[in-house]
DNA sequence: CCATATTCCTGCATACTGTGCAATATTTGC
DNA sequence: GCAAATATTGCACAGTATGCAGGAATATGG
């Protein structure tokens, strides 16, 4: 086994929490909840709570996938379009996001009304973002050409989790087919002419 | 006189706990600032600062200026080419920025190290997104298209901010430019070769 | 298998956040 | 001025979050 007793115990806690925390927010909203019910529902102590999260806002949002090393490199050292090398980067994102799609939908549910998630969220993201500026500066050799280009690759993925949170029957990776469209058209209307 | 005494009041009252918020957090941190601190330093009870706002987070954040109505219509109503009459937008958004330049500094400052804030801006800047996707799916007559161009736009503002806080002697509208050149050449490498 | 070192969980004390309510003070319109 | 409307305040109270210290569970080494 590469991990010990103690090791998975403590994944298995701080999941407990995380799904508690989410089921109950599910129900009746976060705000509602408190720190003790959860710390009840999970089988812990209102303390311990506090010693595998910060806060309840964080025990919903968890541990958010990030993008994967390999993925990064493979996109900065791919050598198709970079429309394309970026596509299927995105793609793999979103299908390391569908694994967990239940979990999804219900972080989804508690950032829309959540203020202090949101920015949970978003802190994660800035910092996902910012590495895969570094990465990507690796090989188009512009520094804000990365930033635009890794803006552009997070936003798409938060617009693909919000159109396939609203859309009846509409995968994750449809979504992102859609919300990728939209994007290719935008380029090709601000390089319309700008030079 | 156009408002009353007691509304010069009331914004007056407000303008002074969000500078008390931002001066005291500017100092040691918006963590250890307490609101009764804050309140303290605005000359007002506790229970007015919470009369306010909702938490010490907002009172930071004030209310930024949204984009502007007049703005959005020329945007939406422009006959130039896409990429010009946008980075138009931008610039007059950048211009009204330059106004409060002093408070956008601090607020970028709370931003950095404060969550809470952070997510409390997010869903202002979604709101302000969303409306500006709306105007603009009345130009260019595509959903998907409206909003990857919007989500640029949003973006632009939130890496200008962040160029112009972390350069000594760059200005709002020269760090938009710089922003906004990385901008056409990630759509122009984007729209290379994808059809 | 036991001893003991390490790590983890817990209860308790405490400071701070945020809201409802009722009393008090201020502004407004007449 | 005076009554109605609106703002401010103090107080009570539930919830959030952290430090600390003792006890329980797990790991390690013989």
């Amino acid at each position: 086994m590469t991990v010990s007793l103690r090791e998975r115990r403590k994944q298995q806690t701080a999941r407990d929490i995380q799904i508690a925390t989410l089921e109950l927010a599910a129900q009746k909203g976060l705000d509602q909840v408190t720190t003790e019910e959860i710390a009840a529902a999970a089988g812990v102590s209102t303390r311990t709570f506090f010693n595998y999260f910060v806060n309840k806002e964080s025990a919903a949002i968890g541990t958010p996938p990030p993008y994967s090393d390999e993925d990064k490199t493979a996109l900065c050292e791919g050598n198709g379009p970079l429309h394309q090398d970026l596509k299927a980067f995105l793609n793999a994102h979103i299908k390391a996001l569908t694994e967990d799609a239940p979990v999804v939908r219900l972080v989804g549910n508690v950032l829309r009304s959540n203020e202090k998630a949101r920015g949970i969220l978003d802190g994660f993201l800035m910092a996902e973002r910012e590495s895969l500026t570094e990465d990507l500066t690796a090989r188009v050799k512009n520094k804000q050409l990365a930033a635009a280009l890794s803006g552009m690759a997070t936003d798409a993925i938060g617009r693909t989790i919000f159109l396939w949170e609203h859309s009846e029957n509409l995968s994750l990776s449809a979504a992102l087919d859609i919300i990728w469209e939209g994007i290719l058209e935008a380029s090709k209307q601000m390089a319309a002419s700008s030079e």
